[in-house]
DNA sequence: GTCATAGGCAACTTGGAGGTTGCTTATGAA
DNA sequence: TTCATAAGCAACCTCCAAGTTGCCTATGAC
């Protein structure tokens, strides 16, 4: 990969990270993972938040592509999507293997040239 | 892995999602990334920062535990700790399977039992 | 021993995140 | 056709995150 490609992933990879780091919106994305779309007042059961508190939370996830709102009737229902986890996934497997890289050359440095 | 272990996983994991979701700290982590320490002004350097600001979210990444601190004469070095990592890919790595588990038995499903 | 450099610590400012209440609109059910 | 339900939207509150300035301390260099 580029060192171009690299950057466009993290730069596209941060606001993701951002809305995982909060219990709310990775328990949200927990039950949506299974792929059935739920309305608004189905997800809000069982958090201890307002409606309309839960509905940010799930324009959050939206924003950055992690969940897909699609209207039906007077209900707004939210569906996983797989690819904005799938871009935060692969930012992790680079530094990953960015680090094994580096520790492989120390280890051959140390083990005499 | 048991359903008690993922809830542990998800609570460790949301800090850690928080502490990457900042441009600045993504940044500061990938320039750790060579296992090579570094001080607090070395890290300064290209950030357009202060000193102070600089160390206040490397002390975000000590908190998660993605980076280590080691005092070395005057310096503070920041080391790359490469366990928080590990412990995001894991939650991503579980949230994309247990998704391809809910396509592929929706596509079971449709297929006609 | 003196001075420059690395860093810690505290106080302060500001914008936005997370959450609420309140009201309005659309749609489904009876 | 009337009523209950799902949701949108706007205004507001509160608190913390991000960043700054300013000052003090420790250590290395000369």
């Amino acid at each position: 990969m580029s060192a171009h490609q690299s950057e466009l992933i993290a730069a596209e990879a941060a606001p993701i990270f951002a809305a995982l780091g909060d219990t709310t919106r990775l328990s949200l994305l927990s039950r949506l993972n299974d792929g059935q779309p739920r309305s608004v007042v189905q997800l809000t059961a069982g958090t201890g938040l307002t409606r309309q508190g839960v509905r940010k939370h799930l324009g959050v996830l939206e924003a950055v592509g992690l969940v897909m709102r699609e209207r039906v009737g007077r209900e707004s229902r939210f569906v996983y999507q797989p690819t904005g986890i799938e871009t935060a996934k692969q930012h992790l497997e680079r530094a990953s293997a960015q680090w094994d890289n580096a520790i492989e050359r120390l280890k051959r440095r140390l083990e005499g040239d």
